[in-house]
This record gives C-alpha cells, sequence and structure tokens, in this order.
DNA sequence: TTTATATATCGAAAATGGTTGATACAAATT
DNA sequence: AATTTGTATCAACCATTTTCGATATATAAA
C-alpha cells in the first residue's frame, strides 16, 4: 500500500549501488513506518504534549504528594485560576490524570498506572550525562 | 523565598477555617513547587516536547531497527528533506538521539538509555483503558 | 432566594511550533 | 577546479498553544 516515490528509489539508488536493492530498501522503510498506526502515534504525541510543559509538570509534581482541589493547585503552582484550570483539562484529557467531584470542588489526583514510571524516567534521562 | 500572597491564604482560610493553619499550608504548598529547580524543569519539558510530535516519534521509532542516516530516515517518514532535518536537530538538542558524522553522511542512532523504555511506556499508557 | 465561592468557558492577544522552498555549506567524485 | 549530493539553515507563512481578564455555571451557605 505504501506507495513507493520514483524519487526515492532513485536516490537510494545512487546510496547503494544497485536499484532492485534499492527498490526494496525503500518500500521496506516505507512500510516500516506505514505499519505504525497513525490514530496511536497521535495518541502518544498527545500524552507526551500534556507533559511538554512547565506549568503541567509542576502539576504532576505536586499531585505525587496525594489528592487535591483545584484551588490548592492554583496556589502551589502560583498562576491565575483560568489557566490553571485549562491545564488541568489538558492533564485530564490526555488521561494523565483523574478527576473527582466533591460538592462545589474538583479534587484532581494522578492516574494509576504509568504516569509515575514516566516522570521517574524523565528525571532519569535529564540526570543522565550527555555523551 | 516563596512569597506568600495573602489572597492566597485568604482563599485557604476560606478553605479551611483557621488562619494560622492556612498560611501555614499555603506555605507548604509553595514551598512543594519553589523547591523544584526551574532548570531542571524546563529540561524535563524540552525532552517532553521532543517526543510530542508525530512525525519525531515516528523517526524514533525507525530508528530503533538501528542507525540510519538522514536521507533514509527521510524516505522512511515520507516528508521534505528540509523538514526531516529539522526534526532530526529537535531529537538531538534534547538529547534523544546521537549522531554521528560519515564522509558527507550524518548516521542517527536513539542514545542508550531510556529513551526506549519511554517508548515503551507511552505505548503501555496508550493501551491503558480509560477509568 | 440571595450571596459567596470553586470551577469552567470565552475571546482575543501573544508566543511558540511546524512546514517548506530556496539557499548555503560540506564532503566526495570527476 | 567543477560538479554532485547529503545535510543544515533561512525566511515566510500557517496552525496550534498559552495566557489571562471577563464572564458563565454550579454548588452550598446564609
Amino acid at each position: 500500500m505504501a506507495h513507493i516515490s520514483e524519487e526515492a528509489v532513485k536516490r537510494m539508488t545512487r546510496l547503494i549501488g544497485d536499484a532492485e536493492k534499492a527498490r526494496c530498501k525503500v518500500d521496506k522503510l516505507r512500510s516500516m513506518t506505514s505499519k505504525l498506526d497513525e490514530l496511536e502515534i497521535d495518541r502518544e504525541a498527545e500524552i507526551f504534549k500534556a507533559m511538554a510543559d512547565p506549568c503541567r509538570l509542576t502539576i504532576l509534581s505536586l499531585l505525587r504528594e496525594g489528592e487535591m482541589c483545584g484551588c490548592e493547585i492554583m496556589i502551589g503552582v502560583d498562576r491565575p485560576q483560568s489557566s490553571t484550570s485549562h491545564h488541568l483539562s489538558i492533564l485530564k484529557d490526555a488521561g494523565l490524570i483523574k478527576e473527582r467531584k466533591d460538592g462545589r470542588w474538583s479534587k484532581y489526583r494522578l492516574s494509576e498506572g504509568a504516569v509515575i514510571e514516566m516522570l521517574n524516567l524523565v528525571k532519569l534521562m535529564r540526570e543522565t550525562k550527555h555523551d
């Protein structure tokens, strides 16, 4: 199904010499990516996007201490209410946090599962020396 | 050092009643976040940002198969050369991939360490049912 | 039912990020 | 030296995201 552009084959032929092998190689490269489900990739990007903001990382860090309501989080991150609420909804939509309504309050907590591991992992990566 | 806004204390006092405890609670919330080094948070956000794009996730997925040069990657992701190069430099700046010059080619590979674990983790998170 | 308060949403401006053709640069071949 | 080719950079445009005051909604207390 991966449509093989002749330009790519030509370029690959220059790279490795043999035209037949080149076509094969292009085909392999294309099939490696076309096999990936676009929706799945987008979903993974959504998760990373949700974590790709300093304010939201701070919120996640706060929630490691336990459940908190929106106004506590707002005080913790020291941002306007509308901004805090916006970030919370992004985290919620991505599935990283869960919301529980309690009277006039919304209480938030980290989702079970891999969120904490992810935070630990990125800390590890940050601390790793570049080589 | 965390400057305690009186507005926050007032709000917290309304929440939990006692003014002294409120001041204490606000102080605790603020210190939880002010303790976080802004540079470290930004660095972690940079890592997540680098992974927060479908094309870059596809590149990382390609590189799981092994080292590749830029033009192979370009064919794999089926994007213009300038676009591919741009994404590669973001991944490199974030420390997720390493570059090795080889004649007129730049060859890229995944950085050792937690990158693969990160990709495995996000796959896990994506597959996890929302509750 | 009026008031107070926690949260969500709106709207518009500012900032950031992605795309892509054109061009510059670098290394190798002729 | 001239040409080819892989890669990086530039600049302009477009799309998305962030920010934040203003406003709306919802729940509870008075």
